[in-house]
DNA sequence: ATCTGTGAAAGCATTCACAGCC
DNA sequence: GGCTGTGAATGCTTTCACAGAT
């Protein structure tokens, strides 16, 4: 094997198994680098970054490393480049078109449905879904509630691509069927509701539990002994 | 060492170290069992309780074993006897009183007020705050909520030990400072705002990022090879 | 016979130390 | 000199297999 071939970038290590943590810590950079390049700022590095992510600096040259080689030695990461390729890597692109769909309009569905960065984001919301017939019809933003039978319809000729749940805890399960039954092509789902969903085998489901998040608390403040060095890990 | 005695549960091995996985998962146990009671089910099993949580069984033995021994071998766990010792587990008891403070009353700030679950369940909250001065004074619920720099004096007043953050991103270290700082007795903030937050080292933090997980998602349906199988890790 | 509790092994993730490149 | 990229070592977590209890 001759190492005399002057720069082949090997970026494409796609078979490597990356751990979950690192798949967060990434979204995490990705957001730090946002924030700096707001600021106007041109350079970083390892340092840097892991001091705003809370993180060890060998840490972010490792998560980073298991996408390619970002860097120059002895000089950091420029803050534009290095921003781009995270989001190239976590699919934040033009032409990776998220396709949002909400089911849910309670309280909460309509602070997310509203939230900065949903819309006018990396992602699109294209479409609300409600059970209660009084909310049917209304319009949040500028889209119009659908009644839980029109998501398959609705679903496809949006694209629909990932779904919201913001239903009670009882009524999670069955609109986490609907999601990814027959014509439906959702393959993500961000689940708000405080229960464990059973979905098949190539969907993915992201719990946003936060009254789990406060047990955690909880018990790690009686704990304190024990607490976990190193936050931001899912 | 005389193993003499007939029944001294070992329950305290206070100083073993607590995967936080582990934590993460024990919440979720108690919130099958709960259900689990509500149903009106009596007896269960480490396979059953796998099965709701989406984990192995063996998982479920090994994380319930870090904290004592509450199953009978061949039988099983009795769902209410279990359901008790987890709510202790993790703080969830009458003489553990987890005041909560929320700050930032936009529309999510009002759902999370509004939530059920934290009215009326293990945790009281007793206080509500905003920067904006219009919002000051006005009610959610029978709390009227306070403004910033009243914040000292009404967590000193309600014993607030947990804090919720409720802001935008920009405001999120500004709030967090002020939870922490002197003569506030906040021990624990839940943050939804989307940003990493520098607190004492004595304060836990927990993040509850949903544009993060969206991105996960994002990332995870992009690379389906990768997708972790164990969900519930947090 | 059944199902829990647990030491030991296997599998992952993080930390480290230093080689490699500006 | 400075800071990245990366094999090797360390340290955790999960998985396993089986001993222990009823």
């Amino acid at each position: 094997m001759p190492p005399a071939k002057t720069r082949k970038p090997p970026k494409d290590d796609s078979h490597a198994p990356i751990p979950s943590a690192t798949v967060s810590r990434m979204v995490t950079y990705l957001r730090i680098l946002t924030k700096l390049e707001g600021e106007g700022v041109n350079r970083t590095s390892s340092e840097v970054l892991a001091e705003q992510a809370r993180v060890s600096a060998f840490q972010v040259r490792k998560d980073l490393a298991y996408f390619g080689r970002f860097g120059v030695r002895g000089m950091g990461y420029t803050v534009l480049t290095l921003r781009r390729e995270l989001e190239y890597i976590l699919g934040m692109t033009e032409n990776n078109p998220w396709n949002v769909g909400l089911v849910g309009l309670g309280r909460l569905g309509q602070a997310i449905a509203d939230f900065p960065g949903i819309v006018g984001g990396y992602f699109h919301l294209v479409a609300l879904f409600d059970h209660d017939e009084r909310k049917v019809g209304q319009t949040f933003g500028d889209l119009r509630v659908s009644a839980m039978d029109e998501l398959p319809v609705v679903a496809e000729r949006t694209q629909m691509n990932i779904g919201i749940i913001c239903v009670p805890a009882e009524a999670a399960q069955g609109v986490a069927d609907q999601l990814v039954g027959p014509a439906v092509k959702v393959k993500g789902i961000l689940n708000f509701a405080p229960t464990t969903l059973h979905v098949p085998d190539n969907v993915i489901v992201e719990p946003v539990d936060f009254l789990a998040g406060m047990k955690r608390l909880a018990f790690y403040i009686l704990n304190p002994n024990l607490k976990d060095t190193k936050e931001e890990k899912k």
